[in-house]
DNA sequence: CCCGGGTATACACCCGGTGTATATCCCTGG
DNA sequence: CCAGGGATATACACCGGGTGTATACCCGGG
């Protein structure tokens, strides 16, 4: 999610290591998804590479040797022109689903069949959310109630999708 | 979106080569991002690798050399398997504007403004698509259906998050 | 005759993502 | 007292995806 970037942002709060930048960005955004080691030390070099953060020296540590990244102007800037500007909204219109049932449309496969487990799949996955959506932080009830609104959409798209099927199949094969 | 499956899906239906693949994937799938040459090949160069394809020989054709691609065995299963399965509903609980958000908190900026800049980005490409939506073909219509669904979950999601801001600055502060 | 446009492929490069190796310190147990 | 495991901290190698550019061939028009 545009890693880079929010690691400028934590950094604007104040400078920080590696290690403790993964630390906080498991704590806030991770979300089941930690983000691993290896692309941490890549984006801050690339970052630095740019001109955006500034590497200091080595320095002995509680433990290892660490390195201390400061935000420049550049990269503050740089931070705050993303942080203002909206996200381009649904700007490619693509789809997993989409692809899929045009796919199976295309080479005769059963359609239907495919988007009512996909529907199902969908309802499991409601229930889960609503399930974490129940458990305490407001953080947690807010990204669960993201991924409900998402997932209802996709929703209403399989059945509008289902009711127009024979049409869209006379189109795929035309 | 997965262009490696969908290529060995328009395979399946017939062999064929990089260039009318490029051509299939853009007015089936393509949408306004076309889908570049340079990935077609070395797309196509590892599903050879991993022996999804065989590449032919080069044969002269209506103009330059041209290599003809036909799908295997494994290739086809695997592209059967891929269709069946039900794609992974909101795996993983993360999204741009919920980051945006927690950033903005938690360095004192201007959250509900962004929020606000946001939800008018979205409702002007809502009007694009409904739009695009009237124009014709079928599936232009379900794939700006989509969007507009999906455009509409978030709108719900910032309205709510707007009325709960005060809440999670004190969340993320803590 | 050559040159611009369509056909067709190859290559080089970068970013992001994943896994693994490496080095240092601390603490604990035998 | 010291061996080893766990926590801290970084580096590196590799791969797939994505983008841009170069290359080569053919054909038709001025």
């Amino acid at each position: 999610m545009s890693v880079p970037l929010t690691l400028l942002g934590l950094l604007e709060r104040e400078p920080s290591h590696g290690y403790d930048l993964k630390r906080d960005y498991d704590a806030f955004f991770g979300r089941g998804k930690p983000l691993p080691y290896g692309q941490v030390y890549s984006t801050l070099g690339r970052l630095a590479r740019d001109g955006k953060v500034v590497a200091g020296e080595a320095e002995p540590g509680d433990g290892p040797e660490r390195k201390r990244y400061v935000i420049t102007e550049t990269g503050a800037t740089e931070f705050e022109t993303w942080l203002q500007e909206p996200v381009a909204p649904e700007p490619n219109l693509q789809s997993v689903l989409f692809t899929k049932v045009v796919l199976a449309l295309m080479l005769g496969r059963d359609a239907e069949l495919y988007l009512d487990t996909q529907r199902a799949a969908h309802l499991r996955r409601m229930r889960e959310l609503t399930e974490l959506r129940r458990g305490g932080a407001l953080v947690d009830s807010l990204l669960a109630d993201h991924g409900l609104f998402h997932l209802d959409a996709d929703l209403r798209w399989i059945d509008l999708t289902v009711a127009r099927l024979d049409v869209l199949a006379a189109e795929v094969r035309g």
